[in-house]
DNA sequence: GAGCACTGC
């Protein structure tokens, strides 16, 4: 293995990438530089783009200091967002503590919620259902739980706690276990997909919310729990949303169940009201006032306005006083910001202090989303380009200045089409105050908001769209069914989902053979609804017990479900990288059975490394697909589906697909393009697509997605006969008569090897 | 011949 190089990242991983940051400024000079070297250095393009910028010698030059004063934007002050000082007194007897855990235990009584405890426990032992509102800093997540298991609580059952997050589950249940001085996972505990750290003897569990919800299938009455509390409720998250119904429903018969729904202000009431007006419970937090202000008038251009406040804050206040974070929708904008800042402090040189620019973004490799948790030197200023990377999942200290353009890239499901698309939104009210709230966590801060006040109080939504009013249902449709839940267009949703998407999940469900005409869970949709995962996937890999091939399929399911692309192309080194991605299509196979391809390879090397930088593929892809298949496969076991490999027939396997993506079928048009069979729809192969150029004449394609096409992603060629031979109750022969090739493009649309 | 908000099971 290379110098400095540590497959499982950890201790070596600064090293590492500094001997990879070396190659990679030989490379530069030399041009000769190997492929290890450079991944390591890129690991994708984004570090190149992040970071790396030696040589680029543009500088402005005609712009100097005055260029700040010039383009000046006006702001109105227009409120303060108030804050609660921290105690001096309390701090002092902190800090002088003795041991350790007595210095935990001090610091326990210092949290805003400590002299709510009482009254606190006074309320849970009355209420049932309580809403609690704590702002950020109220030490609501880690001490109610213990609260309560100090009242007593756990000895009917344990107290679950759930959070959105992976991170947040396990280091709030790390915090606990020491402040219980126990071992996490004994009496203190966590539970995230593919890591149950509980014991027996755990009774106080933090989960993450769709953890929760996996329970509930195997639990419908949650009897384990005495108290269940959903933190960030105001999130809304899919889970989140499923659980309010769920909870709410079990409360009815467990009058000893107690649930704890914990909120932020501005939609406290709309909690309590769902919860048939169960009382709010209010708990200060620990900020500091934050100043808003506005733009006098509307800004056109988002970014460069963001840009020119930058540079205003950064002269115009105390360098050293505190680092600005600017929230931006996307990787492209920020890289643009990046660059037109370093252009414009360049150009000013020494007459201004020096300002750190630190991208964040969630797709940006780790060690490089570290930069924005380092100390900002002495003298100098930090300026943090963000995603909504920012506004929940991480906390970065030293913020004093907020930049809010007031935009949100946020995905849209159209059930309608079926169609997936990224638009760049309105931010809501809720969001704007989320993010001035992040420049007051360690001192006083100011937000400048990049609209007007007119805007902000008129033109803002109060909050986001739930994710479950803008996603497709099937899942959640499929897994609510097997709890029970036959009418879900009368489900009490605290914010009901479209009909028309309920509809097409159950449309979609019934076709599957999920559900009968009844709307009943059939044993096949029973057997899909263990799996977490979409179910044209469940149905996949149920249907493979059939064709004896559930091996290769659950690998192709688990490769479906990776986030980013396993296939690795930097920019200088497409080509390269095109054809290494060549050899997994071998055999003209569609892109399902390249993407078999790629995981059997790395199977057989052992799951190397190394292997994964000589063909051009994403390491921490392949890792995720790995554990996602051992889940997958742990399920089939369990649901008794027989593992077997059949590797030499493909035809298996594409049938096995096509039995889950019958109604994702499309023909080849004259011109080119495809139309879907049954809902007509004009769609593109996409060009990141194996068969975007063999354009085969019939294709199932995994998802269809709007960008500046309507395309269709992860495409494999079928025959059409088998829509009718697997689908007879959603295709009739006339669907699939071939108008012969005669009208299709020359040269393609051959069956190619079928 | 193209585009990557953010989570989660």
């Amino acid at each position: 293995m290379p110098d400095g190089y540590d497959e499982e990242g950890g201790v070596n991983q600064e090293k590492r990438f500094a001997v990879a940051l070396e190659r990679y400024i030989d490379s530069k000079d030399g041009d000769k530089m190997n492929l290890f070297a450079e991944q390591e250095a890129w690991e994708d393009h984004q570090i190149n783009k992040a970071t790396l910028k030696f040589g680029s010698k543009n500088k402005k030059q005609s712009d100097d200091y005055n260029f700040v004063f010039e383009d000046q934007i006006e702001f109105i002050q227009e409120q303060v967002m108030g804050g609660v000082d921290v105690d001096e007194e309390e701090e002092r007897e902190r800090s002088i503590a003795k041991s350790a855990h007595e210095k935990l235990l001090a610091d326990r009584k210092t949290l805003p919620v400590y002299p709510y405890r009482e009254s606190l426990l006074k309320a849970v032992e009355d209420h049932q259902v309580l809403i609690i509102v704590g702002e950020t800093g109220s030490g609501k997540t880690t001490q109610i739980p213990q609260y309560l298991h100090e009242a007593g609580y756990t000895k009917r059952g344990m107290i679950g706690c759930t959070q959105p997050r992976r991170v947040a589950a396990m280091s709030v249940a790390a915090r606990v276990s020491q402040e219980m001085n126990v071992k996490l996972g004994h009496e203190v505990g966590y539970a995230i997909r593919f890591e149950d750290c509980t014991c027996e003897k755990t009774v106080i569990k933090y989960l993450t919310d769709g953890m929760l919800l996996r329970e509930f299938l195997g639990e419908p009455d949650l009897k384990s729990y005495s108290v269940v509390m959903v933190d960030e409720a105001h999130e809304r998250t899919l889970s989140t949303d499923l659980l309010f119904g769920l909870l709410k429903q079990i409360a009815r018969f467990r009058p000893d169940i107690k649930l704890l729904i914990s909120s932020a202000t501005l939609d406290a009431e709309k909690f309590s009201d769902y919860f048939d007006c169960a009382p709010i419970f209010r708990i200060p937090g620990r900020r500091f006032p934050v100043e808003i202000n506005y733009t006098k008038v509307p800004e056109a251009d988002y970014l460069d306005a963001a840009i020119v406040t930058a540079l205003q804050i950064h002269v115009n206040e105390p360098a050293g006083d505190g680092d600005i974070l600017v929230f931006l929708t996307g990787q492209e904008e920020i890289e643009t910001a990046q660059e037109i800042l370093k252009q414009r402090t360049h150009g000013l040189g020494s007459k201004i202090p020096e300002l750190v620019i630190c991208p964040i973004y969630a797709n940006l490799p780790t060690e490089l989303q570290a930069k924005v948790f380092e100390a900002t030197p002495q003298g100098a200023r930090k300026v943090v380009l963000a995603t909504n990377i920012a506004e929940t999942s991480l906390t970065i200290d030293g913020i004093k200045y907020v930049i809010d353009p007031g935009f949100v890239k946020m995905n849209f499901y159209d059930p309608r089409t079926g169609m997936e698309s990224l638009k760049i939104i309105p931010i809501s009210k809720a969001s704007a105050n989320q993010r001035a709230g992040r420049s007051g966590r360690t001192g006083p801060g100011k937000c400048f908001r990049l609209y007007t006040a007119y805007t902000y109080y008129n033109e803002l939504d109060d909050n986001s769209v739930p994710e479950i009013q803008r996603t497709n249902l099937a899942n959640v449709v499929l897994s609510l069914t097997s709890l029970g839940i036959d009418d879900l267009l009368t489900f009490d949703f605290m914010d009901p989902p479209p009909s028309e998407a309920v509809l097409k999940a159950l449309e979609l469900l019934f076709a599957l053979g999920a559900l009968n005409k009844y709307g009943e869970l059939t044993k096949v949709g029973r057997k899909m609804a263990e799996f977490p995962l979409d179910p044209m996937l469940s149905k996949m890999i149920v249907a493979s017990d059939k064709y004896k091939c559930s091996d290769e399929i659950i690998t192709i399911a688990a490769m479906l479900s990776i986030e980013n692309s396993v296939f690795y192309r930097p920019k200088n080194k497409q080509v390269h990288a095109d054809n290494a991605r060549l050899n997994f299509y071998t055999g003209n196979v569609g892109d399902h059975v390249a993407l078999l391809n790629v995981y059997n390879l790395w199977k057989e090397t052992n799951f190397s490394a190394q292997w994964c930088y000589d063909n051009y593929i994403q390491l921490r892809s392949m890792k995720q697909g790995r554990d996602i298949r051992d889940q997958l496969k742990g399920i089939v076991e369990r649901v008794e589906i027989e593992l077997v490999s059949n590797s030499g027939d493909l035809d298996a396997i594409y049938k096995c697909i096509t039995s889950g993506y019958f109604s994702h079928s499309a023909k080849l048009q004259k011109n080119g393009c495809y139309r879907s069979v049954k809902h007509p729809q004009t769609v593109y192969i996409h060009p990141s697509s194996g068969l975007c150029e063999a354009l085969p004449r019939w294709v199932v394609y995994h998802e269809l997605v709007l960008t500046t096409k309507e395309y269709v992603r992860q495409v494999s060629e079928i025959k059409p006969e088998w829509l009718v031979e697997i689908a007879p109750h959603y295709y009739e022969l006339k669907d699939v008569e071939d108008l012969g090739s005669k009208k299709l493009p020359r040269g393609k649309g051959r069956a190619s090897k079928l």
